[in-house]
Order: C-alpha cells, then sequence, then structure tokens
DNA sequence: CGCGGGATTGACT
DNA sequence: GTCAATCCCGCGT
C-alpha cells in the first residue's frame, strides 16, 4: 500500500494523499493484534473476536476503524479471506490541499504544493485531516462509501521496516518488522 | 452498570 | 529516547 493514494469524499471536497507509513497486524497468532486469540491477553477484555474487532475477520479490502484513548480514530484496511483477522494501519500519508469534488482530476494534484505533515504524520492526525471515524467501520473500500485508494503511479524509492508503534505488551510479537516507511 | 486500558499525541530530555 | 494527559467505550458482571 505504500505509495498508493488514499482518496476521501467528504462534504463537497476531496482529500488526497500518498500513503507513506503502515504496520501489518497479523493473523490470531500476532500477540500485538486486538484479533489476537492467544496468549494471556486472548482472554483478556477487548482482545481476540469481539464486537469491535469482528470487521478484522471479514472480508479484505474493508474498513476496520476504533477509536483510541477516547479520542482518536485509526484507518486500517483488512487484507485477508474471511476469518482470518489482519489488518494494516495507515500510519501517515503525504497529503495535497483538499479539492472540490467538481474540479477533482488527480493530474491537478501535481500542480498544488503538499501541505506540511505535521497535519498527518500519525494515524489519529491522519483520520482528522480525512475526517475519518466509525461511521466508515465496516464499509467497503469504494468510491460510493467515500473512501477509496488508487493504485501508485510509481513505488517509492526506497521502503525501510521498524517494530511497531506502542506494542510493548505483545511479547515475542513486539519487536517484528512490520511497521514499513517510505523513504523517498 | 462500573471498571480499566489503550495500534496516540505533544512536550520534554 | 521518556512521560503523562486524556476519556470513551468494550467488556464482564
Amino acid at each position: 500500500m505504500l505509495g498508493c493514494i488514499l482518496i476521501r469524499k467528504y462534504h463537497g471536497q476531496i482529500y488526497a494523499g500518498v500513503i507513506t507509513e503502515t504496520e501489518a497486524y497479523c493473523g490470531p497468532h500476532d500477540l500485538a493484534s486486538h484479533a489476537c486469540l492467544d496468549g494471556p491477553r486472548g482472554r483478556r477484555a477487548s482482545r481476540g473476536r469481539t464486537p469491535r474487532t469482528a470487521t478484522m475477520f471479514g472480508p479484505p479490502g474493508h474498513i476496520y476503524i476504533y477509536l483510541i484513548y477516547g479520542m482518536y480514530h485509526c484507518l486500517n484496511i483488512v487484507t485477508e479471506k474471511n476469518n482470518y483477522p489482519a489488518a494494516v494501519l495507515i500510519r501517515a500519508a503525504q497529503v495535497w490541499p483538499p479539492i472540490a469534488i467538481k474540479n477533482f482530476a488527480l493530474k491537478k494534484l501535481r500542480f498544488l504544493a503538499p501541505l506540511p505533515n505535521k497535519l498527518t504524520n500519525g494515524p489519529g492526525k491522519l483520520c482528522n485531516f480525512f475526517h475519518i471515524d466509525r461511521s466508515l467501520n465496516t464499509a467497503a473500500l469504494s468510491v460510493k462509501n467515500g473512501l477509496w485508494i488508487l493504485p501508485r503511479v510509481k513505488p517509492p524509492r526506497r521502503i525501510t521496516t521498524a517494530p511497531r508503534v506502542g506494542v510493548d505488551y505483545a511479547g515475542k510479537y513486539r519487536d517484528k518488522p512490520w511497521r514499513y516507511i517510505a523513504v523517498g
């Protein structure tokens, strides 16, 4: 997904950005995942298959959104087949100023200056900018639903990996290099 | 219905 | 790198 273009249609405007940072949450044994079925946390509240995480067990291409710390939303895309919980968290994007829907064409973005990275350099801030909240949870990525992703025009020059953020509790999965950062 | 924890952020060293 | 403010809501009772 790095380098692909995230597009949001909301209140007469188009918001667009190139995805620059992601994290993978991989299956029922990933101790960092909300959907993990293993280990002590699997038996704790809000882990495993619950009403909140049900989306992760659904079909790929759907949108998993949850509220974190009571105030931020996080955008994830479900990536695997039904009943196999996996998703990609979109952590950051390079965005442009919103464009009126009637004027929108991807080519126009080339003539606009990208906005400062500070607006969308974290998953909570990214959702704020794109006006994304839980009303989109379980929806399919689609133009109809106002949120979709276009293939990348060109791949990132380089991709680095790093451990995922904020998952110190995840045991042997804590340091898995499943955070992906586009460089260039 | 009450408790507890968090896939963050911003300020700071 | 560290730290804590913050508060909603999922979950177990």
